[in-house]
DNA sequence: AATTATTTGTCCGTATGTATG
DNA sequence: CCATACATACGGACAAATAAT
């Protein structure tokens, strides 16, 4: 955390995102603030102008500034995903984002084997060896399995799926621990580990681009994320 | 435009995004800016946190506020997107959004299939037969469209879809002026007109939903995305 | 319909923090 | 280690908008 605003934005962002501040929630005002946490009506303000950046809070004059609904929330801002994500509260939301990434995942592999070029292939050909020689081992795979993936979605061209999809890995990466944490007493982790099982699993994507095999790659990207999704479903009881 | 921060970000966000200023460019000092554009160091420093938490610049001490690289930037929110949009240079970009429409919104279409409660599915039956009503009135069905897929999106009951989606129809509003004067000398244009065939493809999404056959949704609501990205392709003569 | 009170918005003089040369 | 150049932070004053009276 670098400046005092940022940490504000934090503390009050938080808070917003764990509803301790609820939607129509009105927010101390910024002299009152600027008391309370000692800093300068400077840091307030600008902490105030992120917030409603992200779109979780909207300021007006003489009516102060209030917290908006969970509708108007920037969700694709690392800061406020990564809230959400570590909110217990919302467990179910990681079924969501899986979802998303069963929309978007898909489709850039799809991207990937229409459009990568030479070098595009020599790159996922390197993560795909390097995928193969981290089996078995916990902390290679998933380095090897981040760059891989990585590898794909480069390869698909597509600057708004690229980045959207890599908002989301960081965003799980961040509250990853947590994660690990509710799903360590389930046979099955929502990351892979490293067995021969898994790594198939990436094979069959990895032969599909390579074949340029547009549907092949999509349908293979969704079995290894639909995975993802059901174990999900297990853990946190998600249905319907 | 509210207040002055407010205009400033505008200003110089779209001169970013129209890369009149450059990733990798120094945008000038607060105390020069401040000057030369006749506002207070506080209006532009507000400005400048705007811009940061949108991706677009970072400021750092003694090195002054630098402009980052496309992959930073936070494309999903509303007016990065719609600066983007506006942008002739990006023409290939709403190629690029359709994709991730592809991506999107046959899921959620799925997701409607699978969810949607006896209200969202009253809701949906209501958006199809104003849709219905309204084949040949260019305005009617511009907006029982809009509200049909939204009566979709809404029982997807996955909130980060939804509000992806209604970001991006968002923009595309904003911007179809433009995106209409593009294709008028095309015999398609890549917005609905409101003609018997057309209406024939929302029938069978309607239907495969009202079935409750997900694939079946996902799949027409493919086609007719699909439809728009071809369209789109020719018009800009986006290939590969 | 006019007035007032409250809160954000704006300005600016000054001081501190931080990385660079 | 000092000087420089920039962002960051402070706080008093006033302007503007708007909800409440």
């Amino acid at each position: 955390m670098k400046n005092r605003s940022e940490q504000l934005v934090h503390d009050l962002g938080k808070k917003i995102v764990t509803s301790e501040f609820a939607p129509g929630d009105l927010l101390p005002k910024v002299e009152d603030a600027s008391e309370m946490l000692k800093v300068s009506r400077t840091v307030v303000r600008e902490a105030l102008r992120v917030l409603s950046t992200m779109g979780l809070v909207r300021s007006n004059q003489r009516a102060g500034t209030v917290v908006l609904p969970r509708s108007d929330w920037q969700w694709w801002n690392l800061d406020v995903l990564t809230w959400v994500l570590e909110d217990d509260k919302n467990s179910d939301f990681l079924v969501h984002l899986t979802e998303v990434r069963l929309g978007l995942e898909p489709t850039a592999a799809a991207l990937a084997a229409k459009r990568a070029s030479d070098h595009d292939m020599s790159k996922i050909k390197h993560a795909f060896e390097r995928l193969e020689q981290s089996i078995g081992d916990e902390k290679a795979w998933a380095s090897a399995d981040y760059d891989f993936h990585e590898s794909i979605l480069q390869a698909s061209h597509n600057d708004l799926i690229i980045n959207t999809v890599k908002t989301l890995r960081k965003a799980l990466v961040n509250s990853r621990e947590k994660t690990l944490e509710a799903s360590k007493n389930f046979p099955e982790s929502p990351y892979d580990s490293p067995t021969q099982e898994v790594f198939k699993r990436h094979r069959v994507i990895y032969d599909a681009i390579i074949a340029r095999d547009e549907e092949l790659a999509r349908q293979k990207m969704t079995d290894l994320i639909l995975r993802v999704k059901r174990i999900l479903e297990k853990i946190y009881g998600f249905q319907d």
